[in-house]
DNA sequence: TATGAATGAGTCTTCATTCAT
DNA sequence: AATGAATGAAGACTCATTCAT
């Protein structure tokens, strides 16, 4: 999300585009991301953010009334981002499948703004606004879309009948829990990484927690044979 | 964890008894902990924090060289309290038994301390002092601890053989993210928290992963019925 | 250096002139040497700088980082000022008037400026920067230049052979101490400023000390009757 | 002067001696003398001077109501020092003798007290009663016996008629240039203590000074031939 | 519209001084 | 008398925000 510059396809009439094809606005909050990812919120400077924009501190001002404005204006980018096509893969595929690519897209996307998460889930804390953004509309409208495809496979008798809600976030918490914790462990000790490759690592954990989460809501169990040898931090 | 101002043991009759009998120092960590829980690091003063203290700014540095010190010491106190008793508790119980009360214990003593502790995670990204306080010292600390009863129960014979510490790790992260993920719901939601009483969910989503954490480990699977009716966030 | 305001050149008609014609850092440099000069480097608060500078006390950190590296930047506009046109005094007048209006030109230029060259002195102790400012740029700079005139005179055969570096330190010395010993007078005996007059006390004193120095050096003795009858301080 | 502590010449019991012989206030005084001589004025703290001289911060507040009381104490006290024994040196010596040995001894006497010296110079520009102490008392008392002295040669016709005071104002002129202008130049360039020993340069420039000012006013003018080969800073 | 110099309230930190023990 | 913990005023420095150009 909000990635540096982006070198865009814009033209005027005939012209090659000026300089940023991201209107001013957007070339901030990206610069904004970039540096409360790097420093959290008190730590960045609106100096800073501006020199990463390419902007004068005070053009800022023009497009946010505060620095806090900024703040929530880019939870809700990240949070709009996070959403984005997030029902598009839930297709045809085995509810295997389905879920797996789900999970697996929503890392790729996470991943790189990890730092900015974990600001913004921080911020959450002090600034019910960003609170509302992140949690009020990621996390709860993930969970409502998921449990409405669940509801609909209990009405088809493939899932058992337990509340949809609670089930699809106790999904939604593992996989937060893995990435995150993950993370924290990258960081805590550098060698954890080392161990496995990242992408086997998620593979891995992945699974696991798909593996365990249709065990345990199938209707029809499976055979229960499929227990990999070794999970991983977060999963189980 | 650092409680308010010293409900203090005083005693009734002929003691001298001053005014706090907790020592200044204890009293400046104590009334930090509780600010940086509300205003994150940056966001305490150290003159809210000198009031809150019931002392005088300058106070706090004949204790503390810095703000950050103050910070590290607290991170620190916050490790060791979480720490205490850990092993103490892996009694001769069943598996079941043991895990469960050790988890219950670590329930009641983090959540109070949430809050600040959510501040230690995130001040973790930017201070070394303070991720070795919090994961060198707690996360891996108790991992390895646990790690240890794993590797005894694989010998027995009662565990399958997978790498105790991933096995471990597994089970610590899923109870962080139950909690941590509980308390964001709560505080996004604050409904959440009426629909059942948090002592319930607790048992009800701790039994849920021990559960699950004993039947992928052990060697002898026990018969698989037992999936409570709903589980909650971070749970499965 | 570095008087007050403003003198200001601004012209009388049709010029736009803003308020200040000196650039906001010279401003804060001439409050900055005022202020250091009253009250010693520790003993000026950036307070009082911005007070006197007429600008808000952040200002200042606009163009200095901090306040030491504004005293070594006053001290190097001191001694730039000290240094200016030196040489080009040094005209084709006789050594004895090329001397005495040398000499009366830094006591002009230093006196106003006396407590500050005793604060940058002092500071010199502490600050190796401003030492290399004061001692390695002024003193050594000037003692350079003067070498190099007296050498001259020396493969001339109009000085004696002795090292011309040692010569001129001797000078120079003999006149820095001259007007350090008269002020210090001044300041602890009011009185005696009034004895005679500052212009004429400070010829008296300059003659006599180019008097001796020509005297002890040169190769030819002059008719040695000229000693004045009433030497000052730090004459001889 | 005020040398550390002083071990004392205890002994068991009886002994009128309590562990320092030197009484508190001395002790204070002393080190106070140390510290300042050190950090300066307003770089010393009350704290590091009640440590230097083995005491509580409190202590030095039952000697002396204020810090720069002590200042005002060790300044005058430095200046008692100082004049010590000045007139018992005016021996019955050549009149060149009597000069160089009392100057010879001055030098020893503040020299290790240099740093010192120059720190009430400096806060004399800030403190009357510091410069009351150091001037008033020192440079003019010393001027003033030396002016008895000189009087009483020109009334055996061995001076010429001038102002005493002056003349000896001018000596003593050179004396101090001499000694802040050696150490100033130690300081910035510490390859110029090397050229030649400490001790070798105070003869020459002593020697120097003292030859030029007796000179300057005796009577009957001796052979001039003696101008020593190479003066130093501070001298003619 | 964009700028960036200027602002000044707010921060952490120091330290002379006080005072209960 | 001596202590040293406590104080709080004052200082250097930061930074979000404003506003004249």
């Amino acid at each position: 999300m909000t990635s540096g510059k982006s070198p865009g396809n814009r033209m005027g009439r005939g012209g090659p585009d000026n300089l940023h094809d991201m209107p001013r606005k957007q070339e901030i909050m990206a610069a904004a991301a970039k540096v409360f990812a790097r420093k959290g919120f008190k730590g960045a400077t609106t100096s800073e953010i501006a020199r990463e924009a390419g902007v004068a501190e005070g053009t800022i001002f023009r497009y946010f009334k505060t620095k806090k404005d900024l703040l929530v204006d880019v939870a809700g980018s990240l949070a709009v981002e996070t959403l984005k096509g997030i029902m598009s893969e839930m297709s045809a595929k085995s509810d295997e499948e389905s879920l797996k690519s789900l999970i697996y897209n929503r890392l790729e996307l996470i991943r790189p703004n990890l730092d900015l998460v974990k600001v913004m889930f921080y911020e959450a804390q002090f600034h019910p606004e960003v609170r509302q953004m992140i949690f009020g509309r990621v996390i709860f409208e993930a969970a409502q879309m998921l449990s409405e495809y669940f509801e609909a496979r209990v009405k088809m008798g493939i899932f058992r009948d337990v509340d949809p809600f609670a089930a699809v976030r106790s999904l939604v918490g593992a996989v937060f829990t893995y990435i995150m914790f993950d993370s924290v462990l990258k960081t805590a000790n550098p060698a954890w990484e080392d161990s496995d490759p990242q992408e086997a690592r998620d593979r891995r954990n992945v699974d696991l927690i798909v593996d365990i989460f249709l065990n345990g809501v199938r209707a029809t169990r499976e055979v229960p044979g499929g227990l990999p040898g070794k999970p991983d931090a977060g999963g189980i």
